[in-house]
DNA sequence: TCCTGGCACTCTGTGGGTTCGAGTGCCAGC
DNA sequence: GCTGGCACTCGAACCCACAGAGTGCCAGGA
């Protein structure tokens, strides 16, 4: 077990480190903390920190910087939530109140956080299959060609061709239009399926078929991993990565440009409550010496999608989780309101 | 004027040093082209050709380089656009055959570009108001609450919250749809505001309000600058830049990062034909050592919107233009099947 | 048992000096 | 107008010495 004292020295560490980018001594520790003891003595305690694996050396004779180890203790147990000020939190609810619509509202969030974090930020669209319907429209564009539109109570629209196996009369889409709508407005959409299942049985001949069809499109938008859209911001701050950046930047860049790869990462994210994922915690590899702040939004209790930044491991946690969160709540707020 | 001899060293310092990234001199010149006459000479024609601006020394005692004047000799009289080959082209038709809405196009629109020319691609998605309506749908969220969705016949589809001066009911709101629906379908969204201007005045007391309000918001949505939307992508092939990488794409990726300067920087490429703004020739100060290949893309002749890349101003022209063109050319059918 | 001051040691980063080589400009000759 | 030759320039690479920051360890003291 650390004592109190080790801890402290931790935290002082990963304190600096994030301030200067630069490995730091047990001298220039005792001047800016004070912690009691006498440099000799913080280099014992960093001995012992190094052994445990908080903490590495570059190369002999340089100063410390902070193992993944160290930044997970110093975040579980070292750091609190560091909440915004109020001047931030009214340019947050200022800035968000300007949407016109959904594509608009994620938009200025990732420009938000991007500029609060100073990081890269990732906002994902609300999921379809987690929001509820609003509204289902089918249109005729031509008499075998239907364009079928989803409107879900977050705002976000979804539309989808369909080339239909016959020809559909516009009495018959009239009533396959309003039976849809009575059956799944202001139903969950995961639930969906199993709503509309014997949709078809009540139409006759031709238009069996055409129902079959534009269901089964329907179908397919729900699709997990199909169905997840994100955007992406800030990547101009990775040019903050630090000296050797690089070597870093490229196979970060390419990872965000990976929507899989970005989808995936916000999927292991805890559906409440904040998680952080740094360094090699992150299965992907490009991001291994990055560190992910992630939180799932929603207009009520439950998540409709998750949002977050990417940055160094260096980076300030506990301003970087703050900012997070409270960017996380002013988009569920906004949404709700819609 | 230049002979036709330094004509073609031109062409071989610039086709030499986009594919070395070195400065080139009179020594290499002559044994990788044959130019059929000594290095000396080839000297003096340097001389001659740094004299009229077209190529510069780095420092003293170095090969050359040439400059954006140099390039833009280059593309104007030396290049032509090299075509794709037939695989090539078989692999964009294929890929851009699988998108299924809008979104999807210019997703992998743009990932296609960014991977064909190794650079950042950018496509803007069809503009409004060079479309022409498809449908205009109204929903009654809440008594005095509606939903504007706008549809174009690229597929692109554009929704807006409408809160109303007072409570709308359902026969009135099917009224207004298809009367609106009447008046502006197949007609192009430039003429939208003159074709419903006089709308309100056929509605009775309480629901002229709210159909003024209704109009407004539509003619909101169609105001330039404000519809233009665009994704980019590949931007982790900035890390190609080259030695120097560090300090120029900072500015870039800040430039990318502004829908305005990018949305500023297609809009001045010409309407049809290739535009190549190369270096200086941009107006934005952060993208003065990159080019910018752009074209027109449209379901017919008319282009309805633009599409292109940004890369170092040392790139490959012709195989980037030829790229940037079959691209433009493909996505237009794609969406003229849509 | 734990802290402290002292000391020898180990690195890296930096600045100066040298060399090497690619490339140039110029000139006389063909 | 082209060419070979020649002197010159200047950056890149290398080496080396040195200062400085930081460490580990040890013996002494609370």
């Amino acid at each position: 077990m650390l004592s109190e004292r080790r801890l402290e020295v931790l935290r002082a560490i990963v304190q600096d480190y994030v301030g200067t980018e630069e490995p730091v001594g047990s001298k220039a520790l005792t001047e800016r903390h004070n912690l009691g003891v006498s440099p000799a003595t913080v280099r014992n305690d960093m001995a012992v920190l190094e052994d445990e694996g908080f903490i590495a050396q570059p190369h002999t004779s340089a100063g410390r910087i902070p193992t993944d180890k160290g930044y997970r203790l110093f975040v579980d147990r070292l750091a609190g939530v560091k909440p915004l000020s109020s001047p931030e939190r009214r340019a947050i609810q200022n800035f968000l109140d300007g949407a016109v619509d959904l594509d608009d509202v994620v938009g200025r969030t990732v420009r938000l956080l991007a500029q609060l974090t100073r990081q890269v930020a990732v906002v994902q669209y609300p999921s379809l299959t987690r929001s509820t319907v609003r509204h289902v429209e089918l249109l005729l564009l031509a008499p075998a060609r239907l364009m079928l539109v989803l409107i879900t109570d977050t705002g976000r629209v979804e539309q989808r061709m369909i080339d239909c196996p016959a020809p559909f009369g516009e009495t018959s889409l009239a009533d396959l239009r309003a039976r849809l709508n009575s059956r799944v407005v202001g139903r969950r959409f995961a639930d969906v399926p199993q709503l509309v299942q014997d949709l078809p049985e009540s139409f006759e001949g031709e238009d069996r078929g055409t129902v079959s069809t534009v269901l089964s499109i329907l179908l397919e938008t729900l699709v997990e991993e199909t169905e997840e859209r994100l955007m992406i911001g800030g990547t101009s701050n990775l040019t903050r990565f630090g000296h050797d950046f690089p070597v870093m930047i490229r196979p970060v860049l390419e990872a965000l440009e990976e929507q899989v790869v970005l989808l995936k990462l916000l999927g292991e994210a805890k559906d409440s409550g904040m998680t952080v994922r740094i360094g090699h915690e992150n299965a992907h590899e490009g991001l291994n010496s990055t560190s992910v702040v992630a939180v799932g939004y929603g207009s009520g209790d439950e998540a409709v999608a998750k949002l977050g930044v990417v940055g160094p491991t260096r980076m300030d946690y506990p301003g970087t989780m703050g900012a997070v969160r409270a960017v996380a709540r002013y988009v569920g707020q906004i949404l709700a309101e819609s």
